[in-house]
DNA sequence: GTGGTCTAGACCACC
DNA sequence: GTGGTCTAGACCACG
């Protein structure tokens, strides 16, 4: 499920945060479903705990999940609190890479492809359960 | 000019790189038009010279850049050596970006008023001269 | 293990770069075996920290060695991303050292026996592990 | 007739050095004849006479030619001085860079190839005048 | 513990 | 003057 590449200069940690929000993104994790508890994924994963634990607390920050001490650790109800400055973060970021992508040759139907692939991909917060 | 984040968690050499990019791509920086010195600019910049070094260094062996030793360092040609595998990741990276953007509540009209700012910035090679 | 020519013209690193691509090509260092650290090689060679970093920053760049932070280096799998620019390469420079070794003198049957030691030499990636 | 790569991290008067050999292995410059003033060849290739100095220098201190005060540099007769020493490099770099080749999967049948070319290429001193 | 980044300051090679 | 290498020593991030 998870296919994390130990041998990445980005650290685990961050590989599973972007896993993870992909996942919530994508709609395979819903609103409110229970992710798995920091023992089981570290076993899982075969990596440490800690790791699983600093990745579970970066996404907390994020807003993309919330922990209740003693139960576990929940997917949050997204896209309502997007305050702006995320907003135009990740603008300025896709702008970046659009730029590049066009400069290297990419095509601009190329790009409209990507597109739509990402479209079909989502699964937003109101159509999740 | 150039705006360092010297808190920023990625490596001030690597935002070099990335500003460096950035310039090439939009046309700032021309081909064989001369870099600042390595000296020059870690005065300006007020960090140490072999942190440029290491920029510079990484953006000859990107392709961006070739250094002459007693001369300077200068802008590539580039859009050439485009090898596929380059290509593949930009264009992974961009419908990472694009989902999780639309995921964000951004809308396919904005985005597309991003593709065309993009389109406009591009000042490829074959114009520069 | 690693004799270094402190005097010579080509800078330390290059030569540990040399060195280490080497024994990995000759099968001394496997696949996924894990390379000295880089405190440990630095006090053994007597030489900087800093030097060592740099010569293993190389060889992963160069796809010969991967390195995990907190882990570790380590040989990397090769013989698989041959790009084809890397092969003219190495095929100009045997010509031109053929050419040269000729001239100098030596006999065709020295160059096959030469031939053959490299041959035996040889340990591929698919009798490592 | 010298195409020199004023971008490659290898130094001009390597460069230099390193095609003055290949001419003079190649017999395009010939037992005696005179090599091209400092002078001229520095207007020619538009460098620094400085430059062509040194490799001058450099070329004399490998045997390759021989300068007379006041009259200019001429090709020396080589393959008869050739020191056990010289030999035992080449041979050296000989097997490495074949070692290399072939881990690299270029097959015998190329390397032969490559052999013949190179044996082609060569005109020995006792053929030239 | 590991690799990775950065600084301050020195010296060299090149042109 | 330029880029390039190296040292000594510090601090951080990762697991």
């Amino acid at each position: 499920m998870f296919e994390l590449d130990l041998r990445s200069r980005k650290p685990i940690y961050e590989q599973l945060v972007d896993k993870m929000k992909q996942l919530i993104i994508n709609g395979v994790l819903k609103k409110d479903e229970q992710l798995p508890s920091v023992r089981a994924l570290a076993q899982q994963l075969s990596i440490n705990p800690n790791t699983i634990q600093k990745a579970y607390r970066e996404l907390e920050m994020l807003g993309f999940i919330y922990s209740l001490k003693g139960k576990g650790s929940f997917v949050n109800q997204l896209s309502t609190q997007n305050n702006s400055e995320e907003l135009k973060i990740i603008k300025e970021k896709l702008k970046k890479t659009l730029t590049e992508a066009l400069f290297l040759g990419i095509s601009l139907e190329e790009i409209n492809d990507l597109m739509d692939e990402a479209n079909r991909g989502i699964k937003r917060g109101e159509d999740n359960d």
